[in-house]
DNA sequence: CTTGCTGTAACCATTGACATTACAGCTCAA
DNA sequence: TTGAGCTGTAATGTCAATGGTTACAGCAAG
């Protein structure tokens, strides 16, 4: 199991917005091209983006831009804007009620298995796309 | 994005075993009756989980016991032995090195990307299946 | 040697990811 | 006002994983 490549290429959209929006038209293809990947998939992730508050596009002449801080956006926005809402495991819905293992195993499961999708979420929740930025402006300045 | 249903039958497949593997013989038509899936899928697991040293099969005669104490069983080594093993994020292997964001973007993100899994596994095996033993007999004593 | 169970292989249908082509609509500048 | 450049989205094709099922060879014990 894998999430889908949207999470990473997503941040590595915004990243090239928040480096770039102030000096030149942040477009899809500008993006495709540092990212190797369709301009077409640049777009479709950047419709998530912008439907999730995330970014601004501008319609016509092209060119995005970040709609707010940079502080405020977490690698949790992130993933929420680009992933399906589901929940993290898949549990059989319909496990056999005369089993005393059957009908209690969701009452055992279902909120440890919702602890350790929490868990995930919160460490996604400590990266700021702010630090990435600062990170990656020092570690340009160094070489 | 969603793991495979391999992690929660498996698990209920040993809830089933610990409790049962000492008054009658654990079948893989005897779980799949309380899972509620076809027994070869339950076959199949039982191939992951005794490779892995989590449970016994007895070969003929049939049926399946724990291969070691309930409470160093945790979720995680139940997670490891039937989800197969990768990253949990897809990355994009080959950004444009031209380009600030593109030849940095690794060295930004695969530390963060690999925390967050790391959480999530943290999480995991903090779950032992002694625990989920001892919680179970306990909701079934009372009621 | 029959019975019951395991381990595997084969097959099919469905789904999602990923990549690409195509095209309609919008905005601005010439 | 018309063309150029960009966005949004639909359509298509390929590929892999999942989930569900049937079939059957091999093993062990009565």
């Amino acid at each position: 199991m894998q999430f889908s490549s949207r999470t990473t290429i997503a941040t590595h959209m915004l990243l090239c917005i928040a480096m770039f929006q102030d000096t030149q038209k942040v477009t899809s293809t500008f993006m495709a091209g540092s990212i190797h990947v369709d301009p077409v998939v640049v777009r479709n992730i950047s419709g998530l983006l912008s439907a999730a508050g995330i970014i601004e596009v501008k319609a016509g002449v092209g060119g995005a831009s970040l709609a707010r801080p940079a502080e405020t956006i977490t690698l949790l926005d992130v993933f929420k804007a680009v992933e399906k809402e589901e929940a993290l495991f898949h549990f059989h819905e319909h496990p056999e009620p005369l089993c005393p293992v059957g009908r209690n195993i969701h009452r055992l499961m279902d909120d440890r298995l919702g602890g350790i999708q929490a868990a995930m979420e919160q460490q996604m929740a400590q990266t700021t796309l702010a630090q990435l930025l600062d990170e990656l402006r020092n570690v340009e300045n160094a070489s």
